[in-house]
DNA sequence: GTAGGGTTAG
């Protein structure tokens, strides 16, 4: 054995059992093998050109064995090649194990091609095969390797190859240093890559969109553009990669002009009908939520990809555009040939999920079972989420529970679903099984717990389980747990506790936790308060309408209607909008979306007399309008007309008229419920004698019998 | 004689 198969070998006896079991494994290896599956190299546009190459290939090959040449190691390794280069990597490999006497390039050549056709998992044991045989690994074969080890961020035998490169002295090679560059990228070790970079002798253009894409890629667009710019002066010649490490970096760089500079950049220098281009693009707007423009790119491309098509789907999603984003789906699902992938499905399903579309997403669900994804963890969690968060808890549970495997994604969506629908007591049950699985938990587990808690009202159990955190579990609380225990708090009335808090944090409060106390004060009628954290929240998030919206409903409450005109005027000065509140309900498997006094629904006039009717025998059984819901200066009879056209009503009277009795009316807006709205829900439950199960932007109400499952805290 | 580095979605 070589110096250099036992650094390897080490470093897999150490670390390959830990590792194998390890949950970055295992996903890497789901990635792998589903990118593997997912993206063919053949398109399918070009299949019958392969199919000719390869007939041709096949002949050549029969020629070779038929005429006793396959000894010849140079024709082996050729052969051995043109299969990898078909993506066909088990021929390759049949070719590879016939060779009597492998040399370097012939490992070598099935090593990069495993690493080509995205097989990094099966690179690197072919590669350690070749270590452990006495081989010893050149130039060409670490230049092939490297960026598998980069893409698996397999950081420490990353390093002992760079260490073993550096020690070998094989002496400067400009590609193995860029794929050095590109591994330490790929590590997010952006100062390491930097150095190597720095230490090159020779640099060339590939060289340079390395470090460039590097500084971009990890959030220093700054730095990415001045090294651009440094480098264009001398005879750099732009391409394609370039164009996309610039976008990157525009991403990361705020103002819109920064992103349509490179947009025009990517036009005048003719990349902007390349595909990646395109698709980059599209990233970088929906990024910047500028849902319009990248659609106006989506609709321009001739070629739209599985890629494109689920950048768009989740531009509707994070946009909550939700009913164009299912539309979106039901056409991507009527394109032949595009091969759906694990994100376009979780994307679909975040969809359903927010939509509580359950016909939706059962038939997404079967879909998934079709065509095989039930094993990937990370649909498995969204399928999960969607049943839990369509009310149905029960169909959540029944699919986790058929889990072979479950990650913490996975427990994660359990327990949130158990919090959301107010069962505090089982979220702490199965967080409490899932730690004694030795299955570790992360940021969110401990959100979703505490979230349960503050759900469940259960303030003690919540802060019990804060304080274990810190002191037995040592976990470091993040601003989410704080902003959890906020929230906690001033459920219980105890603000100044809740404040407190926040001014003991060890580090400064974020928008998240100065959000949660913002809306504690909005709950307990703290107006003095609250403006002093909305002018914080002010400095941190100019740029969130939510709390524009907040602040100004405090002003309303307090009936400080020159705040209220101020802070709306304001909003629209920045050009910001608040999201447009909307319900939704399923009937027979359509989903129908209303909003607030939307007079051009399809269901305009048959809604607008089931309305009247409903609030008429509500009112009969003593509900009085709360007119302090209308945040807005207005006399009593247009608040009353706008209270009763809440998208939420409209969705319940619809829901009344469309549905039998003895029907639970399932309702799904992307809002908190209203005080008024919650009002009502609760006498038209004992009015109409139905069960009301509304699920809002934090968690479900189940009305019945006039009282709410949520103990009219929310 | 055979082999190599830098792209896009959670």
């Amino acid at each position: 054995m070589n110096q250099f198969s036992i650094v390897v070998n080490r470093y897999f006896s150490h670390q390959k059992s830990s590792y194998i079991n390890s949950n970055i494994f295992k996903n890497n290896c789901f990635n792998l093998i589903q990118r593997s599956y997912l993206r063919p190299s053949i398109s399918h546009a070009s299949i019958l050109q392969h199919v000719k190459e390869l007939k041709h290939l096949q002949q050549v090959h029969a020629y070779i064995v038929t005429s006793g040449l396959a000894q010849n190691i140079f024709l082996s390794n050729r052969l051995t090649n043109s299969y990898a280069s078909c993506g066909l990597m088990n021929d390759a490999e049949q070719i590879f194990h016939r060779i009597p006497c492998k040399n370097v390039v012939s490992w070598t050549i099935l090593i990069s091609g495993y690493a080509k056709n995205y097989r990094f998992v099966e690179a690197i044991g072919v590669f350690s095969e070749m270590v452990a045989s006495g081989l010893l690994p050149n130039d060409i074969t670490i230049s092939s390797i490297v960026p598998a080890f980069g893409k698996l961020g397999l950081t420490q035998i990353g390093k002992s190859i760079h260490s073993f490169w550096i020690r070998r002295g094989y002496g400067s090679n400009v590609i193995v240093e860029t794929a050095l560059v590109g591994m330490y990228s790929r590590f997010g070790h952006v100062g390491v890559a930097r150095k190597v970079f720095d230490y090159m002798p020779e640099r060339n253009d590939v060289s340079w969109n390395a470090i460039i894409e590097c500084y971009s890629d990890h959030g220093f667009g700054e730095e990415g553009f001045r090294l651009f710019n440094l480098v264009r002066r001398e005879g750099f010649t732009v391409d394609c990669f370039t164009i996309m490490s610039l976008i990157s970096a525009a991403s990361s760089i705020d103002g819109s002009r920064v992103g349509e500079g490179i947009h025009s950049f990517a036009s005048r220098t003719g990349f902007q009908n390349d595909q990646l281009v395109r698709t980059a693009l599209m990233n970088m707007y929906v990024n910047r939520n500028c849902t319009d423009d990248a659609y106006f790119i989506f609709n321009e491309m001739k070629v739209k990809d599985v890629v494109a098509w689920t950048l768009m789907l989740t531009a509707f999603s994070s946009g909550k555009y939700w009913a164009k984003a299912l539309e979106h789906f039901n056409e991507m699902m009527r394109v032949e040939d595009l091969e759906l992938d694990s994100v376009a499905l979780m994307g679909i399903l975040k969809s359903c999920s927010s939509l509580g579309a359950l016909h939706q997403g059962r038939g997404v669900h079967a879909l998934i079972v079709k065509i095989g994804f039930t094993h990937d963890m990370f649909v498995g969690s969204s399928i999960i989420d969607m049943y839990a968060n369509c009310a149905n808890l029960e169909d959540a549970r029944i699919f986790f529970e058929g889990m072979e495997e479950k990650d913490v994604a996975c427990w994660n969506a359990m327990i949130a679903g158990n919090g959301m629908n107010g069962y505090g007591n089982d979220a702490i049950d199965l967080f409490l099984q899932m730690k004694g699985l030795d299955i570790n938990p992360d940021e969110s587990t401990l959100v979703c717990v505490l979230c349960a808690c503050s759900h469940a009202g259960m303030v003690d159990k919540g802060l019990d389980i804060f304080s274990h955190m810190v002191k037995t579990w040592n976990i470091v609380p993040s601003s989410r747990h704080y902003a959890c225990v906020v929230d906690l708090l001033s459920r219980a009335g105890r603000l100044r506790d809740a404040y407190s808090l926040v001014n003991s944090m060890p580090f400064d409060p974020d928008f998240e936790v100065y959000c949660a106390l913002l809306s504690a004060c909005k709950v307990h009628g703290k107006i003095e308060l609250g403006i002093e954290i909305s002018n914080k929240l002010f400095q941190l998030e100019p740029n969130d309408a939510g709390y524009y919206v907040l602040l100004s409903n405090m002003y309303a409450l307090a009936g400080n209607w020159e705040g209220v005109k101020m802070t709306r005027v304001s909003l629209r000065a920045k050009g910001l909008k608040k999201d447009p509140g909307f319900s939704s309900i399923e009937i027979n498997g359509e989903l129908y979306t209303f909003m607030a006094g939307q007079k051009d629904h399809p269901q305009y006039s048959e809604v607008e007399g089931l309305v009247k009717f409903m609030i008429e025998r509500i009112k009969e059984a003593g509900y009085v309008p709360d007119t302090k819901s209308v945040l807005q200066e207005l006399s009593d009879d247009v608040k009353f007309d706008i209270l009763y056209h809440h998208s939420e009503k409209l969705a319940i009277a619809f829901g009344l008229g469309r549905t039998k009795q003895g029907t639970i009316i399932r309702i799904t807006k992307n809002l908190r419920t209203c005080n008024d709205c919650h009002y009502a829900s609760k006498f038209i439950s004992k009015v109409f004698e139905r069960v009301l199960v509304v699920k809002d932007a934090n968690r479900f109400h189940v009305f019945e019998g006039g009282v709410c499952s949520c103990k009219d805290f929310w």
